[in-house]
DNA sequence: GATGAATGAGCTTTCATTCAT
DNA sequence: CATGAATGAAAGCTCATTCAT
């Protein structure tokens, strides 16, 4: 059944962000998607492979969740931040997964590349967004679409790894806002 | 002597920083050291122990250069930042193991501290410099420093994580300049 | 296969019981059953648990061969323990193993626990015996047959303990009959 | 000094008689003797003939504890006895050092020599008191005195030992008196 | 599809011992 | 006399992977 590769893909990815790569095991995935070991190594050939097909799963899970977020305006921009660093509180698990991500990606070459398309992806659907913003007039026509898409995603992405380490001295809401204040605004057309 | 101490702590630093902690071995670590296992055992009671020795270590010499580095004005502090991307660019090994360590904090309690400790360190230092330009008038006496501290230290180190996995989507210089040019430059002082 | 299973138990009784627990080692019980490490961590989940499952095995031997054995009358109970002397002189194996399981059970409680159930368990055996005797008339009625069954079984564990360490000032033999001829036989009717 | 040679013994005695020979280790008894691992190595050539120059000190000390102990008549032996036996339960290094000790000498030859000669004494030391009681006319002047020697060294050793594991089917005060009453008592001369 | 027995390399760590100082 | 740095063999154990069933 379908379900079985399902399972494992699902221990796998909460094995992996709890415990990162090199330290997650073969065991503790079998033993937390309840199946054999010969039932992991008949859907992946290795570790890695499964690794691999993890992060398929996480970027495509990561893709949906940003492409259904809204950006209707510079206001409801800042509270979607705050609310976002709320959730990031609640679950550290998905930044310990890319942080991870991050980290095998420096290792292994098969992940670096996988990495360029998420990151590739993640910044073509924010610009996107404010493409689609810019044709509502939204957003001011002239700006660099893309390097603005750069600095909102570093900017998350750095705030999320801040928040999973509960770092005391980085204030997330406090960068947020500042950046959406003191930054975004400019981009923004006056109303 | 104290030799084979610096002789384990260099090599270790080097195998952590490219292979992670968890891919570290200590056979790998005695090899680079050119020391015996025994020797390494001799001054670290476990491999934890040698990773937050080398943490001290590397703490230090990060916190050294930073302390060094001057922020005469805006047009330096630009500058500066290109240079330091051009470092990064040629010697990612401290990004790995920043990155590494940021994983590591997640996963333990110990490294976490560390990494409190670190962040508040680095930011206090960056922040005591602004504060020095305050007093030369170079920056506006109205701004909260802390916060410009904590601004430039998660710019800086968002490029450098983006730079050791070759991401090339992200393109760090154009980063730097846009965050000088359309970010800093209000809390500087004009001449 | 249940066959790997007991090839270790097996291999592993024959090291612990010449090498005592501490000395023995996983390499040298894998090499004697002709199984890899591996194998047997799949079935044991550590060198103690091994321990424990072969004290199972070594305590359900024991209480067999006690069990088997037949006390018609005194002068056979004498005969009876001189051939087991022999047999102790002979085969000291288990003796060694006795006397090692003693040890482990003053350093490691899940042992010392053992040792308890073992010890009650063979005493009841050898009170059982007894109470048959009694109602065949051969025993007493009115002694404390929990008394002399805890006699009996120190005796003969303090003699196999001589026994197996060659010890030539301690005679075996004369201090069974002994045994027998000034203490056993006040409990048992003349006929 | 000497200082250093007793305290490493002492040290020595008490982590082999709490860890037994195999698990105990120099480390533990450099530390125990706050000495350097060259002290000890300076005295004794390896953790082998440190050992045996503990037994040494384990015979001596334990031969001038049963020299010194009187058996004045039959009641006194009893109530020794049962003080002993109240001693053992409170301190049970003793015993754990000497049940150790029978293991080693199944193990090593030469450690068997030493348990013999270590017999010998002891039996010959008790034996020594049986004769002088038997000039005092308190015992049978026609008894084999070598064999009553063995039985209550024997019965001592295995009592102690029961009692060092907490044994609790087996009652020692009960044995003891039993084997006061029932057995010695036919060798004093009643008076 | 799925199981779990079995492998063996490699891991961290301990340890008795040596030796220059 | 005494130190403690250094060694390297061997310990218990983990783990990704293979394969017969």
């Amino acid at each position: 059944m379908e379900e079985t590769y399902e399972k494992i893909i699902k221990a796998a990815y909460e094995i992996f962000s709890t415990e990162g790569y090199q330290k997650a095991s073969i065991n503790k995935i079998k033993d937390k998607a309840n199946v054999s070991k010969g039932a992991i190594y008949h859907y992946f050939k290795s570790k890695e492979e499964l690794y691999l097909k993890v992060l398929e799963y996480f970027i495509f899970e990561f893709a949906n969740t940003l492409e259904n977020i809204e950006f209707p305006d510079l206001y409801k921009i800042r509270e979607l931040g705050l609310i976002y660093i709320e959730e990031y509180k609640k679950n550290k698990q998905m930044q310990k997964f890319l942080i991870d991500f991050f980290l095998q990606a420096m290792l292994n070459k098969k992940i670096k590349k996988i990495m360029n398309v998420f990151l590739e992806n993640s910044i073509a659907l924010i610009e996107n967004k404010i493409k689609e913003m810019q044709e509502k007039g939204i957003v001011d026509k002239n700006i660099n679409t893309n390097l603005l898409a750069q600095k909102i995603f570093v900017t998350l992405d750095s705030l999320g790894m801040y928040i999973s380490i509960d770092a005391n001295v980085i204030k997330p809401e406090k960068l947020w806002i500042d950046f959406v204040d003191n930054y975004l605004k400019d981009f923004f057309n006056a109303n």
